[in-house]
This record gives C-alpha cells, sequence and structure tokens, in this order.
DNA sequence: GTAACTGCAAAATATTTGCATCCTT
DNA sequence: AAGGATGCAAATATTTTGCAGTTAC
C-alpha cells in the first residue's frame, strides 16, 4: 500500500488518462511513452491509480487491460461502473453514458463492477 | 478453412461444453484434458467450434478466454448474446438468461455480440 | 531518513505457429 | 490419395517480479 507520490511519471500517464475521450489500453501506454517511461513503471502506476480509484480498469475483447478514468468515484465508493463498449474490428473501445444499467440488466444478483460489450461498431459494419 | 471432422477429441471436448451450465476457460481444458489431448489442439478444437458457430468465446476479468455452448445459434445468424458475469474473486462465470437486454442497454448504436458483466458475486460477497 | 518510485532483466502465463506425422473420409 | 487433425517444441505477447539504485516528502 502506501502513499501515492505525485511523480513526472506519474504525472505524465494521468495527463494521458484525462485527455482521453475513451478507455486506453496498458499497452497503449507501455508503446506510447517508449524510451521515456519503462514499461514495468506504468503497469506499476496503473496499478496505484486503480487502487486510489482514480480510474478504473476492464479486459478488453483480445484479452489486453483497458483504463480510463473514474468520474465520480470516491475512495469509499467505487461507482462508475459505466458500461463500456468495444468493436471487435478496429478494437476502440467507447464509453456508454447510461446510469442504472448494470442493475437494470440483472436485477441485484450481483454487485457490478464494470460492464462490457463487445461487437461491431457502426463504422466497421 | 475445411470441413469440420468428428474426431474423438472434438467429441470429448464439445461432451464437457455441453454438461456445463455454465461456461468454461480454455485453460480449465486444457489442464482437465492434460496428458490425453494437447493444448495446441484444445484451442484448435475451440477455434473452430467458434467458427461453425457451436459455441461462443469472450474474455472473462483476468483476460481468459472463455467459452459457452451457443443454443439457438444457426450459421447464419449468431444470436446467442446473453449476458455473462464473472466474480472477480472467485472467477466463476455464470450464464445470465435475459432477453433483448444488450439492446435495451445502448438502443442500437452498435451490433453486440457479447456482454460481460464483473463484479462480486452473492457467496464470496 | 525512510518509504515510495524507477529501470533493467528475467520470469510467468496464455495463446499461437511451424512442421512432421497420423488419421479420416 | 488428400485434406484435415494432432503432438511437440519453439515463438509471441502481455504482464509481473526481484533487485539494486534513485527520488520525493
Amino acid at each position: 500500500m502506501g502513499i501515492i507520490r505525485k511523480t513526472k511519471h506519474f504525472q505524465k500517464v494521468l495527463d494521458i488518462l484525462l485527455k482521453q475521450e475513451n478507455a486506453v489500453s496498458a499497452n497503449y501506454l507501455v508503446t506510447h511513452f517508449n524510451d521515456e517511461i519503462n514499461k514495468s513503471t506504468i503497469y506499476r502506476i496503473l496499478d496505484k491509480m486503480e487502487d486510489d480509484r482514480i480510474i478504473h480498469s476492464f479486459v478488453g475483447v483480445n484479452g489486453l487491460k483497458w483504463y480510463a478514468k473514474c468520474v465520480k468515484c470516491t475512495v469509499k465508493e467505487h461507482h462508475d461502473n459505466h458500461p463500456h463498449f468495444q468493436c471487435e474490428k478496429c478494437n476502440e473501445v467507447q464509453c456508454i453514458n447510461h446510469t442504472n444499467n448494470a442493475t437494470k440488466l440483472i436485477g441485484s444478483q450481483f454487485l457490478v463492477k464494470s460492464v462490457l460489450l463487445t461487437g461491431i461498431c457502426n463504422r466497421c459494419f
């Protein structure tokens, strides 16, 4: 555990995540910061951010891990479980803004933390 | 491409998938058939089955690939996009029987092929 | 000063692929 | 006979880990 230090690397990764409208993959960040930030460091920063509920993660269609900023999460409650849609052709992930969707979908049998829909987007159709 | 041959291995893998109420991971099958069927063969059989719409696949919380039998799919149309729920603690996947859920969730902006919800199941809560 | 962060190399893990051989039709 | 299936080993690719050295508070 421990406190997160706001290092230069931390800030750089955070900046990308805040700038992005949709989710980004860990792999994208590794490539993007190639020769600037070591990949281990990136994975560790992402882990920390998720622990601190600054971002949340999910696994995409191809098994890659994706991250997106949490809009309205607190340390106590992580309620940013808005669904994501990923196109299996272009692999792009889009956030779907919709409220109460998860519970609407399956009632309250489970504590739902993330929802991922996959398929084909209108651009690739 | 080519025609699927109903070999002994093919039948054995199919039997497991049909017997199962919920989805199983490729990894489970590899372990289950250890010393009986080579892992490459299992992956290839699963690929073929998916091509032929006998089963459908999705990627779980930990990036592992999961497979489940298709209940009402034809070669022409693959409409078995019932949602799956995976517990991030016990990793178990449950099929959620619900109709029209995917389209209800996001309208008709995308062609939705699979829906995965993750979180914590009532047993692990 | 101490705990957290970083880079590097190596490990772990799941899946894929090349190739030679075997089997099914 | 021919095209598909199989086993084996090696390759891929992503993520994790151990460790030594550095940095932030």
